[in-house]
DNA sequence: CTCATTTATACTCAATATGAGTATAATGGA
DNA sequence: TCCATTATACTCATATTGAGTATAAATGAG
């Protein structure tokens, strides 16, 4: 951290020896919400992240994953954000002379809405089925019946270990809070409690908890998308892409419940949303079993003031 | 984005000739706050952020940024956090033979308490230096007053401009909200009003508002690390790492008013933290001008519990 | 055709949080 | 001793939130 390498980072390219050669990769977290399911688009039978290395062509980072998209399901993307760059020290990581080689990745959250995505392997899954404890639309309780006695194995007497335990997943007392979604699999990795741990050779063996497993860290990288987005919808109307021209409320309502995993109280939510003016009544109203509801769309300037209001939760209990 | 670069990716080393080779380079914003300064490490006399390559001996990205620092200052590092990894399409974008080259930066924020650093011409520089219209602590009206005519220029008559403006700046009726400082920067940067937008042949000439520049895009960086830093403060107890080991309520609550550019008002914030528990009362006094202050220090079992609390913020007017 | 069922929408009300300000307590120094 | 100065403790009106009830507009069974 010398002046001199600072000085020689801001030139152009480096070209001194004591630098290696990196190889760098993209990753997509593509996510769309149907009905009450919240997808994510995967390859190999939902087992991988679409990825692929970063090319020439591609005039930046972000450019590089639109390519791909939009290559890939013809569809243009709306609104994508960089998630997180790793360099996995495992992977990719040998010396050969001068030259070492070291993988670097770098993944991105786009958000769309689902569409027939022709491919061999390629398909939209439900994001909980590799986070079950996630959901608690249904069921809150699923913690507390199935994980509670592996972690508090983990746990034992460390009165520190507890406390962590605690303040992740909601229990003994603290508030359950949706945005934790990143830290709750750090932990039950680190416990040994996902089959990414044994197969990591992290786990000294034992029960494993539901949620399906994914090839290297996509996993952990599909949990950092998923931790990003709730905590993104309570101050920024992102929803807004996940959405058909035309909703009603309660399409709405059921599209922030399935990213948050949290029923929402009905009337609060509506007065939240009236609060913010980010809608406006359209003519039509949507049939169904009901009374009609009344089809709402997002107020055109939005696009324009994007940066400001928040969407936050009122969460209701049964 | 094909399964098979999905295996390829997520295998051991790529070598395929279609991937491009890419040097990375890490940096780094080391911000402390002394007294109701809050400071950057920069070096070349305030010019540039610490940075370097990315070394085959650091086990991981963050191992790397911490182990410069820490030989550097001779300090421990403890809160890092990533910021954001561009690859700058300008630099180091030449194709030799069947190699390409391109480089990649991965920036990084930690906290730290500001300490002498023995360099030639590293030094901590104050924040607002680089930013002066986001410091509204003494006068909240800089921008209305010295920004407001070049916007208008650059506005014009566009109603989509005149709403961004508005919505970045918190003029003619929306809130000023202090997390938005990156877009603010990033417009500015636009309108041709900072001087990295002339060297870099963006702007048309014209008048320049205050705020020192910085080699490549460190000071984009810096307002990144600048909104990343503000928006936390809201939500996670991180000035923790600011503070020394004990402290009055006011210093407390100057540090934060330092990093979020605002008066607070004292009463309210008080009762905030009251309500949040995260300090606790030690047996000794700081001796000042008038009464002296109780010292308080942060709650052991804070770090612990780390993922909870916010800091809300409670403006103050004058 | 009437009524139970289902969903939409409108209101109400208590509890809590927030913004803003006043009153009182300890200091050191003129 | 009194005053300037900072600390700390209360007060109070208003806004926001959580939770729930009442009424409206459809469908379909009988």
């Amino acid at each position: 951290m010398s002046y001199d390498n600072a000085k020689r980072a801001s030139g152009t390219a480096m070209k001194t020896g004591i630098q290696q050669t990196i190889h760098a990769e993209l990753i997509a977290v593509l996510v769309a919400v149907t009905g009450s399911v919240p997808r994510v688009l995967t390859l190999a039978d939902g087992s991988a992240l679409p990825a692929g290395p970063l090319e020439l062509t591609h005039r930046s980072l972000q450019a590089g994953v639109r390519a791909w998209v939009e290559r890939q399901t013809h569809h243009p993307l709306g609104y994508i954000e960089q998630l997180y760059t790793f360099a996995d020290p495992t992977r990719g990581a040998t010396v050969a002379g001068d030259q070492a080689e070291r993988s670097i990745s770098i993944s991105y959250l786009g958000l769309t809405r689902e569409i027939a995505s022709g491919g061999d392997t390629v398909s939209w899954q439900d994001i909980y089925r590799y986070f079950p404890w996630e959901d608690r639309r249904s069921d809150p309780t699923l913690i507390e019946r199935t994980i509670r006695a592996e972690m508090g194995r983990w746990v034992g007497t460390s009165a520190e270990r507890a406390a962590r335990v605690n303040a992740c997943f909601g229990l003994d007392g603290s508030p359950w809070n949706e945005d934790l979604a990143l830290p709750r699999y750090e932990l039950l990795y680190e416990m040994g409690l996902v089959r990414e741990a044994a197969r990591d050779g992290q786990s000294k063996g034992g029960e494993f908890i539901h949620g399906a497993m994914m090839q290297a860290d996509h996993r952990r990288i599909l949990a950092t998308a998923l931790s990003r987005l709730r905590a993104k919808i309570k101050y920024r109307a992102i929803v807004y892409e996940l959405m058909p021209e035309s909703f009603s409320l309660l399409e709405l309502q059921r599209c922030v419940e399935a990213l948050a995993g949290q029923r929402l109280h009905k009337s609060n939510f509506r007065r939240l949303l009236a609060s913010q003016n980010l809608l406006e009544e359209t003519a039509h109203y949507a049939p169904g079993v009901g009374r009609p509801a009344k089809l709402f769309r997002f107020r055109a300037a939005l696009l324009a003031e994007r940066a400001i209001a928040g969407t936050r939760l009122p969460i209701a209990r049964p």
